[in-house]
DNA sequence: CCGCTTTATTAAGGAATTGTTAAGATCGAT
DNA sequence: ATCGATCTTAACAATTCCTTAATAAAGCGG
């Protein structure tokens, strides 16, 4: 789960943004001025931070330079909220590590399409190993489909990312809390009886042979 | 080392570009307006162009037409830098020879990972593909018409370019976002469902067997 | 071989995603 | 400006998928 946080000296801008970006899957924090958005971006350590560019004392310009020391905030994302008509300096903006700058009136949905444009830039980059193939068995995640002795197969999602991930490690012995874990996600609580179900089906459309059953400690996928 | 020639008629502009690309490692020259970018592009051969595209006497499509006339320049390319709300048209650009075009703000992480992005795809000689067979299914991009079993089918444009996009990567599986991004544009907020509606009419007018829906990830063309 | 624990299997209800339709908005051409 | 075509949105229907619970089967130690 992303970690947003938001900063603007105006409550009714903050109350918008927050709703927005948490019915969008994100974890928000909110700060009122530029001290204290430092002060949580040390511990919060957020992905991205929502800047507004004109707040009292500190301005958005000097709060991202003193977010931009922080070790842990390199590789996050700042982008600046600015009026319209107000000119201030794009230049300054990007000197200091703005990655964009979204003028208001904010419009949600905008919003949310430019920020999850952001995160999903970032995430192409890691381009993990998309085609594996193991004996007559092809999984391609690319096209979210296997092969199966030059067969064809459609998986639905979770037992195709199930097969996947399994098969990503071969003979090692994963859990069912792994499994859920790595699969399903940190935050959904599914019980651990779900996964034979999955496996059941994934064995039923590619044979007993490819998926074992380690009693007592879980499932793993087998080498040949 | 790329050769890179900015050119705006706003200095504050021209600085931002040329601190980003030297800092990404490119050899960065500048201009202030089109006659000084031809002259400087006839001795510097810059292997791209940033071209502003509305600049006072002599404007970006203007100087593009002549920039295209210098023999060495043929393979370079010329990216326009655009005001998201000018309707300054894009055919225009296209027309005389544009490769890509960005919308200002510029956004310093966006710009140089689309830069990069063209270099990569150095296929700069290859005339992209304006033309997919696949079974009877024939996707001529000329024309804006397929053939379908020797029946000519006119598709409006968004189903079309929608069809086309997916052909030309077969088998691959994009989400809704990624159509959005790559047939819609970067700038444009509308409904992912909205992608739903047009595969329908697509899938209305070629059968269903073409495009299959992978629930909870997107849509691919299906090559048998 | 028995009892206990763990896993396999099945079916059903519910959750989530997609299909479909129609109405409103927008764009283009006359 | 008006008309028709296209695009977008919203609502509802249909479908698939996921999860659960209940029962059967299998493994394991005594």
């Amino acid at each position: 789960m992303q970690k947003v946080l938001v900063v603007d000296d105006e409550e009714p801008i903050l109350e918008l943004l927050k709703y927005n970006l948490e019915k969008g899957g994100y974890d928000v924090k909110t700060a009122e001025n530029g001290m204290k958005a430092v002060e949580i971006a040390k511990k919060f350590t957020p992905d991205l931070v929502l800047l507004d560019i004109m707040m009292p004392k500190m301005d958005g310009v000097e709060t991202c330079r003193q977010i931009r020391e922080i070790p842990e905030m390199q590789k996050s994302f700042v982008v600046f909220l600015t009026a319209r008509s107000e000119e201030y300096s794009e230049v300054a903006a990007f000197d200091v590590g703005a990655d964009d700058y979204i003028t208001k009136p904010i419009k949600p949905r905008a919003l949310m399409s430019r920020i999850s444009a952001l995160f999903r830039r970032d995430s192409k980059k890691e381009a993990p190993q998309s085609l594996i193939t193991i004996g007559d068995l092809i999984i391609d995640r690319t096209s979210y489909t296997i092969k199966l002795k030059n067969r064809e197969i459609n998986l639905p999602k979770k037992e195709f990312e199930l097969l996947f991930f399994l098969a990503q490690n071969p003979n090692k012995v994963f859990s069912r809390e792994d499994l859920l874990h790595n699969i399903w996600g940190t935050d959904v609580y599914v019980l651990a009886r779900t996964v034979d179900v999955h496996i059941r089906k994934v064995r039923e459309k590619i044979g007993d042979d490819y998926i074992a059953t380690v009693k007592g400690v879980g499932y793993k996928f087998n080498l040949a």
